[in-house]
DNA sequence: TATTGTTATACTCTATAACTATA
DNA sequence: TATAGTTATAGAGTATAACAATA
């Protein structure tokens, strides 16, 4: 729609970037009929199943914001709390078939948008893109 | 805290970053005691001020979702609404001097920790990296 | 008629504080 | 005492639909 037709330092073009995946991110979860925290929420589960605290810290949620988000998506039948058999306060929140087939199908139509949206980057690029990304996540917590 | 011990794709690499980044966001707008979304649209308004139109198509907001964001930044005494002579049906929505001063130092506050996560890139990678942004900017919408 | 913005309404999302149950 | 999770409460964020005023 609009060029960019400043500057951007790298920071910036970061933060404009981030817009960006969240606004692909959202769309994603809409076409789906999921708002866009209880995608995240459903993708960082395909990961494995966790307990709410470990949730909470990939998150960044506090636990009582985790529970009602929890509760919405497991009334809506996507994820389900289990019993930890080693910690009776505990549980693990599992995705259920649905909510794994929901994950995966947003998962990718979210990384097609955006390799369409990066284009063709040889593989020497891509590598050392990425590698610049996983040293910022290694070194921001 | 964790080392991200898989490969990734480039667009994962992309929403993982989105993620740090949102979570930088988040933390520097929660220093300025804003919410994420007031921080975003104090800083979208820092390129100029404009009609409730226009920034809602900036930050991918429905008209009246803009109403009540505004209204309560505006109740705060961080922006105003000011008539538009041109058209007696909308209004420009401008920074105060306490949000511009809010804004800057926000934006300052995400620029500085992103740069530091960064590193130390060569200009000719930080060139580079920002023209990929940008031509992603430019097909992204 | 179309557009700009607000209001009414109903959710979802989020945090803080207090709580229960288990470790 | 400390930790895992929930409940109660209050406010922020969001969308849909209906509306007023102006173009």
């Amino acid at each position: 729609m609009t060029t960019i037709g400043e500057d951007l330092t790298v920071a910036e073009a970061f933060v404009r970037l981030s817009h960006l995946v969240q606004h692909v991110f959202a769309d994603a979860a809409r076409d789906h009929e999921l708002t866009q925290q209880q995608a995240q929420l459903l993708c960082v589960l395909t990961r494995g199943s966790t307990g709410m605290t470990d949730l909470g810290k990939l998150l960044h949620l506090e636990k009582s914001s985790l529970t009602g988000l929890v509760d919405r998506v497991e009334r809506r039948g996507l994820v389900a709390r289990a019993r930890d058999d080693r910690d009776r306060r505990a549980c693990r929140i599992e995705l259920t078939d649905r909510g794994e087939r929901l994950a995966l199908a947003c998962h990718e139509a979210v990384t097609a948008r955006l390799e369409k949206l990066v284009g063709e980057l040889g593989p020497a690029e891509s590598t050392h893109l990425v590698s610049i990304v996983v040293r910022m996540l290694d070194s921001g917590s």
